[in-house]
Order: C-alpha cells, then sequence, then structure tokens
DNA sequence: TCGACTTTGTGAATGCGTTCACGAGGACGT
DNA sequence: ACGTCCTCGTGAACGCATTCACAAAGTCGA
C-alpha cells in the first residue's frame, strides 16, 4: 500500500494532457454510477457511460496506478478517490472572479464550482455601479479590491469574465497579486509569464466550428460526384 | 475567380479538425488587426495577434487555399472574407436556447453570437414560471413549442443549457424537431444519432483541469530529487 | 483444488497534428 | 531589367495520442 502510494506519486508527473482532460469527465460518470447504486465497473462500463471507448479508459487510469482487479473492474468509490487525488480535488481551492457581467453571474452561481471543492473567495468588477451588489451570496467588489482579495484569501485560480478589452490588463492584475492558474472566457488572446496556466474557454468559437460542419453537410456533398 | 471556388470548395472537404478550431481564433485576430489599420499582415504576424506559431498559421490557411503573396503576407480583408467562407459563417445561422437559468441568460445576452451572424431564434425554457419572461429582446416559450421555433425558424443549431438531468432529454427533442448540431454546456455525457454533430462545454472542467496543474506545481517538484 | 472465464494493464502499430526547413515565387530598389 | 530580399506553401521528420491485441492476473463455480 505505502509502496503504491510511492509509486503513484511518481507516475503522477507525467499523465498526458489528454488523459487529464478527461479524468473530470470519468469523475462525473462515477458520481453518476455511484448515486445508481454501482460498486464496481468495468472499463467498458466506464466508458460507456463518459463516451468514449474502453481502452481509453484503461490507458488512462493505468497512468495513475494499478487500481483495477482483474476478471473483476474497479471499485467505483476507490476510483473516485485516485482521480480526485491526481486531479489535486481533495484540496480547497480558491477562486477569485472578476466580471460580473452576465456571464460572471452564471460563473458565480454555477453549483459544479462548489460541488467539486472550488471556493469562491471573491467577486470582482470595474464598474461601481455594480460594486456592493449581492450576487451568490458574495459582495462584488472593487477592482482596487482584487490585489487584498486574492492575497488573504489564498486565491490561486482567476477566473475572467469580463469583455475583451478588459482582459489582458485584468489578466496583469491577477498575476501581480500571485494568482498563478487562469481561466479566461473573454474573446481575447492573453499573454502570462511562465509558470502561470492559462486556458480559455471561447463560447462563439464552438458555435463557429458547428458553424463549419454545418455548412459542410448541405453545401458540398454532390461536388463530390464524379 | 470561378475556378479558385471551385477548388476551395474540393479542398475545404478536408479541413483537419484542429485547424478548424484555430479558424475562429485567425477571425478574431484579424478584426483586431483590421480595426488597427492594417491591410496586409504575415504569418508571423498573425501568428503573434492569435496566440500561436507561424508554421501553424501557414499550414491552416493553405487548407483554405493559397491566398498569401510571398513577400508580402495576407491581405487582411481577403483573408477575413476566405475563413468567413469556410466556416460558413456568410449565412446567417438560426439558433436555439434551451434552458434560461443564469447560464441560458448569459448566453442569450453574448454580444459574440450576434456580430458572428447567430441569429438567436428562440429561448425555450421548461419551468412554467420562466415562459413569458423577456430576455435579450426575446420572450421565453414552453418547452412545448420547442418544435414549432425549430422549424418555423429554421433552426439547425441547439444549444442546451439546461441542468444535467434534463439534458439528453432536451437532446432527443432537438434532434426530433430537426436540429443537426448541438452544442452542450450541461454536465452530461449525451449520445446523438449519426449525421447530429455535437460538441460540449464543461465550466467546470476547465477548472479542474487547471487545479490539476496547479496542483502539481505546489505538491510534486521535490519528490524527484534522487 | 482446478479449470474456465472475465477483465485489466501494456507493448506495438497506427494515425493525426505539429514543427522543421527549404524551394518557389513575388515585391521592390537600383 | 535584374538581383536581392522577404515570405509563403509544403514535403519530410518528429512526437503525441489512440487503437489494437494479447499475456497476465484475478474471480468464481463445480
Amino acid at each position: 500500500m505505502s509502496e503504491q502510494g510511492g509509486f503513484a506519486a511518481a507516475r503522477r508527473r507525467d499523465i498526458p494532457e489528454a488523459s487529464v482532460a478527461r479524468l473530470p469527465v470519468y469523475l462525473r460518470a462515477l458520481s453518476g454510477l455511484a448515486e445508481a447504486g454501482r460498486t464496481t465497473v468495468s472499463s467498458e462500463g466506464l466508458a460507456t457511460a463518459a463516451g468514449v471507448n474502453s481502452a481509453k479508459v484503461r490507458k488512462d487510469l493505468s497512468h495513475l496506478g494499478s487500481y483495477g482487479t482483474r476478471g473483476v473492474g474497479y471499485e467505483v468509490d476507490e476510483l473516485v478517490h485516485h482521480i480526485s487525488n491526481a486531479l489535486g480535488l481533495t484540496q480547497r481551492w480558491s477562486v477569485v472572479i472578476v466580471g460580473v457581467g452576465n456571464l460572471g453571474h452564471a460563473l458565480a452561481g454555477y453549483a459544479g464550482f462548489a460541488s467539486r471543492g472550488f471556493r469562491i473567495a471573491g467577486l470582482i468588477d470595474a464598474d461601481p455601479a455594480r460594486v456592493g451588489e449581492r450576487v451568490a451570496g458574495l459582495t462584488v467588489q472593487s477592482i482596487g479590491e482584487l490585489d487584498a482579495v486574492v492575497r488573504t484569501g489564498g486565491v490561486s485560480i482567476g477566473v475572467i469574465a469580463t469583455p475583451a478589452g478588459a482582459a489582458q490588463d485584468v489578466c496583469d492584475q491577477l498575476v501581480a497579486a500571485g494568482v498563478t492558474s487562469i481561466l479566461n472566457f473573454a474573446p481575447a488572446v492573453l499573454q502570462v509569464p511562465d509558470g502561470v496556466d492559462l486556458r480559455k474557454v471561447d463560447l462563439a468559437l464552438e458555435l463557429q466550428i458547428l458553424s463549419f460542419h454545418e455548412h459542410r453537410k448541405s453545401g458540398v456533398p454532390q461536388a463530390m460526384s464524379s
């Protein structure tokens, strides 16, 4: 057991990005299975619940260690534990959300954050008219308070939900305050120094990708018949 | 011109997914450059604005055709035109949003949709208390009206912003009504028949990936010194 | 206890995407 | 008109991710 722990820690160092991105999906699928009363699940079963194939599940889970039982499958509870561990979800992360427009509101109220161990330490908005407003049980604070919120709240993750024009400025302030991971919802390309992780979610981008496929479906098919 | 059109249509058939996903980013970068008064841009310049490297830009754009001028670069306007074309953004797509909670509100009000040629044909919610409410200039309609909205509005894209439990049901209804592309914001794995495109955006998932890297940064580094 | 059966964990093969590196082609100054 | 310079477009090399396929390892019934 202690030996396995040692190996798991060593292996955790190089989980491929593609696998990391699927771990949260497995986690959600496992929650569903647990609620349905399942105590064990095969790679095949988990694959179906997560919407991938079983080879991928086994390869992904093998990066965490050998927690399956041949002939049986994986213990649901145990697997939840190991994945949560690998993702660092056993500790509580504090998050600050900057920009309390429509999207900021939605993010502040999003149940998925709290349920996965993320604590919203503060809501920040540059608009003085918004400061003081109560959203999702928190009071919106001014941009001047950003630094204090990050430092006293032990915040390591910043979420940017401002208009595109303000995003880089806010990003710089977050970094200056000590945030080391940033999730950007603003439709802008941001620059961050080394050591800071940056991910982005672009709502319009996804729609444009769908547009491409939709376009292909309706427009081109008959162009191929020789 | 007509010759080029023919070739472009032929090439458009097999643009790699990874390239398609970057085209909207180039499009946005180009808008920025155009506003700044630039009329031409090199692959290097566009790469910087889009946050990628220049080889990727050139390879991606080569899938659309040969629209650059050696020694100079790309004509900004022309490139915007060709990318919009490839993505099918020259035609107007109608979208229906199902689920008008916090997130649905945010999506309905998101300027990025309208500015890229997406028309919101309807807002649908299952909660009778919400039906009739006005959001972003539209009146929320009941789930029973979904089919009519899709058919009479010429809707081909559905956006799901409901709780996870309702997502598959809504998805099935969208498909039954004739929608052929779905963007899912609900934290659930959805099944769709062949011929229907499905993409998902998971807000909590991105945060969990950041958690993983944050965890790695703080937790493991000294475990490697032999 | 033993043999049949199930499912994991993983090397090997394959496929896709990124990066490299350079020839081709056009602009521009003289 | 010509040579120099610049940047595109693209084959080739590389690396990462997915998939395949099977030996190893366990369960379970008789």
